[in-house]
DNA sequence: ACTACATTTCTGGTATTTTCGAATTAAAGT
DNA sequence: ACTTTAATTCGAAAATACCAGAAATGTAGT
């Protein structure tokens, strides 16, 4: 991964809001969750809302598929593997430490 | 690690420039690297720098310590690899398949 | 005390982010 | 066509981030 790319994730991600969105999408699994859904959960009014999970989708990190009037949003697991890939490689004193 | 502190790491992170300043610091290793010297390789002016490395260390990813004139920065990275580990165990779908 | 050096803090300007109500688009049922 | 539901886009305010020159601070040598 580049850096670039991986910093615009990491900023994605280094927001509370934004965190906490991407970590219920983690839960719910492969399946997902609708904005709607994800909108009661964590009662985040929905064009604020919008515009994080935009951001999450943006930098790859999210995918969204519209099924029927909803709108199903996922975790994209194999991105986010790619990330902290970069970061224990790139970021990291020396990987045997922690791949270990 | 606690979502806040991960989110405010992450964001420390989401930008190029520190993103920069951190890999620099993590080839650097223990020993660590003067604000000077990274003001000449990454040709950063120096109050921006400054600023820049302030939010790392803020957020405990980076350590300064003073060394005559100088100050000596080092990438701390025990945080970063518990910053890892919060990717791994929190946003990924099974740990298995990235710690395998 | 003075000078040089290393880095930070101050200051101010510009840009981006965050927020959210209101208006809009999209889909499906009646 | 009309209505309801689901979510986005618009628009505008407040907050925060970014940048960098200038001034200040801390450290060491003369």
């Amino acid at each position: 991964m580049e850096l670039e790319q991986a910093a615009k994730q990491l900023e994605a991600l280094g927001n509370k809001t934004r965190l906490t969105i991407y970590r219920d999408l983690v839960e719910a699994g492969r399946q997902g969750n609708t904005v709607g859904e994800i909108n009661e959960r964590l009662d985040i009014p929905p064009s604020t809302l919008s515009h994080h999970i935009s951001k999450l989708v943006q930098t790859g990190l999210v995918s969204q598929e519209r099924v029927s009037r909803s709108l199903v949003c996922s975790a994209e697991f194999e991105n986010m593997e790619s990330l902290i890939m970069f970061l224990a490689s790139n970021c990291c004193a020396d990987d045997s430490s922690i791949w270990g």
